[in-house]
RNA sequence: GGGGGUUUAGCUCAGUCGGUAGAGCAGCGGGCUUUUAACCCGUGUGUCGGGGGUUCGAUUCCCUCAACCCCUACCA
């Protein structure tokens, strides 16, 4: 059936009949192919030994021209009937294998960094051809399933992932810098708080518990203000059991800090600055393009008050308005559609998204949340109805979410009662009532400054990236039924 | 959930106003001692997404299902 995996079979066998199993472990390189290309000067006449996937082949007579590489790079190897004693065992090689070979730094004739091979071997056998060479894969979803083919013949992932592990490697080391201590919450949590989300469940067997994967670490990481940690910061996954877009994956990383003494002004210069600190080094630039708008992190990031913000775009004040009706006219004068399971809240959530998040271009903290949307955040001394909070908005996504924590343990108990009614009414996000957490509270919390990162959006625009997908290597994907 | 698009060789795609199909790459055979999308000669790829209908005949027309893509809605 399969012709083409026979034929690479057989010359696997053939192979194995004259020197053995390949799956062998005495392999070392000197250098990886990217290596050697980079260092060519110090290398130049030098002896290597070095390893990778047969990317390109090259034949010509009684000389041989390959290309091996990974992710670090790729190497042309340069074989020579005359100076390699098993030159003819080059046709039991294929496209996709994997060898190894040792030989002299040299440039060919036209210049071309080269290995001149003294000695090959196959080390692991390529039982699939690669994908198209100038073409690659081009179904999206092939290419997310089987991504170490991707990866493998060089698609944007091959560089995408080494730039994804310098972005964690410089978040973690700002707010290290920062005097943040990097702490691991649990991700199995008995009651699910920190967001508006929907959990996903699961079960302790020995404990004949129910369980969820943490919504968000938030409440957990309040708790250790209150235990004595002053800055604390975790880099972790959060599980969202939600519909998947191209800004939203089921498992996702979050970025979040506290600061005791802090308040979400602070929290604003310190996201600013984290921000300016990950595009200068990982970017080397204070602007960037995301889907073909020009983002600049030049001076400091634009402010916009919630509240003011609908008055001047939509001349409605939310302010004044105080029942569902008023929100339901607003919506029908605007074309929104309606749904009956509305909330102030919410409809508050989506007047905002409609006429102001989606205009914003330029980083932007969006102020004076309501408080209707924000049950772990500190309402505005003087003015009740709205929190001391921001979002942090960048090309009309939400980037970062923080408060003026809320650390007062019988406002925090009343909050959580009314979304534990909105949860009893129907609300399936509304967050339960975590008596732990208040009585954490109740030992005394210092005043804090919060924050949080969705990491994923972050990278979606440093790489430029219109999907949630191509930053995630593995991302959540339907079944594949005849696989 | 709604609208539009795509699905043909291992890969990328063309094509048939209805008579079961083709190009490049990959493969196989041969040639070539400085190539790099190597080249040259030869060779063949197929449930034309699944099912049903119309028809003498369907890959082509119609219906239906599925997968994927785009837009839209929802899920902040």
């Amino acid at each position: 059936m399969n012709e083409k995996r026979e034929f690479r079979e057989k010359k696997l066998k053939k192979w194995i009949e004259k020197y053995g199993d390949p799956y062998d472990s005495s392999f070392s390189i000197t250098n990886s192919p990217g290596e050697i290309k980079e260092n060519f000067d110090s290398l130049e006449n030098q002896s290597v030994s070095s390893g990778g996937r047969i990317l390109a082949f090259r034949k010509q007579g009684k000389l041989a021209f390959l290309d091996i590489g990974d992710i670090t790079g790729r190497i042309q190897l340069f074989m020579r009937k005359n100076d390699l004693e098993n030159f003819e065992d080059t046709e039991l090689l294929d496209l996709g294998d994997i060898i190894f070979v040792q030989g002299k730094v040299m440039k060919t004739k036209v210049g071309e960094i080269s290995i001149f091979v003294s000695s090959f071997s196959l080390v692991s056998k390529g039982r699939h051809e690669l994908p198209d060479k100038m073409h690659g894969i081009s179904d999206p979803e092939t290419r997310q399933r089987k991504r170490w083919v991707d990866m493998a013949i060089g698609g944007d992932i091959a560089k995408d992932v080494v730039f994804i592990s310098r972005f964690f490697q410089k978040a973690r080391e700002y707010w290290q810098s920062e005097g943040f201590l990097e702490v691991f919450t649990p991700m199995l949590h008995q009651i699910p708080g920190g967001a508006y989300a929907r959990p996903f469940k699961t079960h302790h067997n020995a404990l004949d518990l129910p369980l969820y994967l943490r919504i968000a670490p938030e409440l957990y990481l309040k708790k250790l203000l209150v235990g004595g940690c002053p800055k604390v910061f975790e880099i972790g996954r959060n599980f969202r059991n939600e519909g998947i877009s191209k800004k939203h994956n089921p498992e996702f990383f979050g970025l979040e800090a506290y600061e005791a003494w802090g308040s979400f002004e602070t929290m604003m210069s310190r996201s600013e600055e984290f921000i300016k600190f990950l595009a200068a080094d990982l970017l080397e630039n204070d602007s960037f393009e995301w889907m073909g708008k020009k983002i600049s992190l030049k001076g400091k990031f634009n402010r916009l008050d919630f509240r003011q913000a609908l008055i001047d775009e939509i001349g409605v004040d939310i302010d004044k308005m105080s029942t569902l009706k008023d929100y339901k006219n607003v919506f029908k004068k605007h074309n929104l559609s309606w749904s009956n399971s509305m909330t102030i809240g919410r409809s508050q959530d989506k007047l905002y998204g409609e006429f102001i998040e989606s205009k914003i271009v330029n980083p932007t903290f969006v102020t004076g949340y309501p408080k209707a949307m924000s049950p772990l955040a500190k309402s505005i001394p003087g003015n009740k109805n709205w929190t001391q909070r921001f979002e942090l908005v960048i090309a009309g996504c939400e980037v970062a979410n923080a408060f003026g924590e809320l650390h007062d343990p019988d406002e925090q108990s009343h909050r959580m009662k009314s979304q534990q009614d909105a949860k009893d009414s129907g609300d399936l996000e509304a967050q339960p009532i975590d008596d732990s957490y208040i009585e954490a509270l109740e030992f005394g919390m210092p005043s804090a400054g919060g924050i949080g990162f969705g990491i994923e959006r972050l990278l979606m625009m440093f790489l430029n990236k219109d999907s949630i997908r191509d930053v995630i290597l593995f991302p959540m994907l339907k079944p594949k039924r005849d696989e």
